[in-house]
DNA sequence: GCCAACGTTGGC
DNA sequence: GCCAACGTTGGC
């Protein structure tokens, strides 16, 4: 069982417009090393922090649990979508996926109570000039988050 | 909209 | 394999 965070942007997917489905499937990833995380490590049941970029209050917005094993994004094939990619096919596809269930929405823990927390320090989204949109998340790091959403 | 930081591309 | 140029991310 291991932690991760996952970015969205709230104009695409918001954690409302998770909850109001079964499953979210977390296509777009165009980041090799994201891919990477979610075809290596990602296994069925993870749990997932489900974080607001891009916006207005930037912070983990949500709880969710991997639900699906990796699998072709299809945006990759389809012309009309923004993250079409002419260099993938469907022989050997470049971008791959994973569902998403977003199993509640928590109070906004914003970047700036994130970094004000001693514990998170090591967070990989806390970094300096990280942008990576899915990290790992350790147990501490996770456990700290839990308690932090219950204070 | 700005801009720092990072990732990717492609010529050499 | 190097590295300049370009594109993207994402907080502010």
């Amino acid at each position: 069982m291991a932690y991760w965070l996952m970015k969205s942007e709230p104009d695409e997917v918001s954690i409302d417009d998770a909850l109001a489905q079964q499953s979210v499937a977390w296509f777009g990833v165009r980041n090799y090393q994201a891919r990477n995380f979610m075809r290596d490590a990602m296994r069925v049941g993870d749990g997932v922090l489900f974080y607001h970029s891009s916006c207005a209050e930037p912070g983990i917005a949500g709880l969710a649990e991997v639900v699906s094993g990796a699998y072709p994004d299809p945006t990759q094939f389809d012309m009309t979508s923004k993250y079409f990619d002419p260099k993938a096919n469907r022989e050997n596809p470049r971008w791959i996926m994973v569902d998403v269930k977003a199993k509640k929405k928590t109070r906004l823990l914003s970047l700036s109570e994130l970094r004000a927390c001693k514990a998170l320090s090591t967070m990989l989204v806390l970094q300096k000039g990280s942008r990576l949109s899915i990290t790992p998340v350790s147990e501490m790091e996770w456990t700290t988050i839990l308690t932090l959403l219950n204070s």
